[in-house]
DNA sequence: CCGTATCCCCTTGGATACTG
DNA sequence: CAGTATCCAAGGGGATACGG
């Protein structure tokens, strides 16, 4: 059976500008910001205590470009001290869709992929075993 | 202070690994050459010359990474001169999906995106100050 | 043809200290 | 609290040359 094979052109402006979104969706930390976003708006320590490792810098910068994509909405209080609430913008949630179907994916796969791991470092360790699989 | 987020937790060691596959997915080559390989096998030279600017050395490293996810697999004919082909493996393939729902949603809001930074690009010029990074 | 090895730049990203 | 600014280390990634 064979799967549709839609336009397969890696080269084209199409694929390099859905290049340019994987690359900020496959930034280190925008996902699982995403992820913490689409369950509600948060403030910015709250975030950051919601997500483990990441340092002050690099929360603000992936909210920047989250916000300079029109996915997170930065909304400040003038108040004192200071109270800024980040959310998902419409655009933002709809990213989510097919963020979690990654996730679900990888959920699904992830002993796969480590089994493979496992199966291909040994193989390399064997360095005398040529994978060599001639037909 | 700790509101609960109970659909989905970044923090947890689940999330983590997730991240672990989007940081694979996400990495500048990866997509593209997965979907290069969804049409069918391709040597080495094949896809070299399929994906626009990249460098034999990244192509190597990433072929490498997705074979020992186990998402490609690499047979070498033991003629001369050599010929390696790449195929996507079954795991592979059923990746594709996921990212053809991802590369679906950036090609319907890309336009959507690029307005946002127009906007935003706009917005901070006019307050007379680059903020951080204007990549 | 299919890589591997080397050099080197430049970005990413952490740690820290300092404002409003 | 919510950032900015600065320094610095690690590694991603290009260019090139060479081996099988």
């Amino acid at each position: 059976m064979n799967v549709t094979i839609p336009p397969h052109d890696p080269d084209s402006s199409g694929c390099q500008r859905i290049s340019q979104v994987l690359a900020r969706v496959g930034e280190k930390w925008s996902i699982l910001i995403i992820i913490t976003l689409a369950a509600g708006p948060r403030r910015f320590s709250e975030i950051k205590r919601s997500i483990n490792g990441i340092s002050q810098r690099m929360l603000t910068l992936c909210l920047r470009g989250l916000e300079r994509d029109g996915l997170v909405k930065r909304t400040v209080y003038a108040v004192m001290p200071p109270h800024v609430e980040y959310e998902l913008t419409a655009l933002g949630h709809s990213l989510t869709e097919p963020v979690r179907a990654l996730g679900a994916w990888a959920s699904k796969h992830i002993s796969d992929i480590d089994a493979a791991r496992k199966e291909f470092d040994a193989r390399v360790e064997h360095q005398g075993q040529t994978p060599f699989t001639t037909k």
